[in-house]
DNA sequence: CAGCTATATCGACCAATGTCAATCTATGTG
DNA sequence: CACATAGATTGACATTGGTCGATATAGCTG
């Protein structure tokens, strides 16, 4: 595997490095509707609104999820097929 | 998902977060005998000896690799399955 | 427009991490 | 035993990364 595509496929599993993410999209994969706002999110992973916010940057940045606002609020999502692109690449190492 | 399996788990994607560590995983699974040692692997990575002895440490630690020393040197290879049941905690979150 | 609320961004701080040079350990060889 | 070699460990350093408080932005409501 190349440097290049090493350094690319490191950004996704870096997004996945955290525990607190990972909670993250556990919480907006099991969501009944399939998405969460930021103030669904502060409480049950006891951490501050903007450190959630962070970290959920780095999460649509990394391609694993999707923001949509609507009004005041901020709705995350898990990008479709996304965990199952990120698995393969565990394949095809 | 709790506190504790999170941490659990971004252990083993902590472990797959560097750029070199992934090149690592893919030079010791494309060997053909599935084996690499230190010194194979030093040279196309382009990095020190001792970072790499670095890289393969973590590596086992997370579950991954596996090291087998034979007289002076280290054989390291994949450990069988590794790789997929990590891909199956992203199925799992 | 003034005020409120949800979220994002900024700046600072401390902890964790990748890298290297130097050194140590263990194995093999004369 | 003396020496050489493969690899691991240590210590130092610079960089990155997670967290928070403070502040900014955007949308809603009166």
């Amino acid at each position: 595997m190349s440097a290049e595509e090493a350094q690319r496929r490191a950004l996704v599993f870096k997004a996945l490095a955290d525990p607190n993410r990972l909670r993250l999209l556990s919480i907006v994969k099991a969501g009944e509707s399939g998405e969460a706002c930021v103030c669904d999110l502060t409480e049950p992973l006891d951490l501050g609104q903007p450190t959630v916010s962070h970290h959920l940057k780095i999460l649509v940045e990394a391609g694993l999820l999707h923001r949509e606002k609507r009004g005041t609020w901020a709705y995350y999502s898990l990008v479709p097929g996304a965990l199952e692109r990120t698995a393969g690449l565990l394949a095809t190492l």
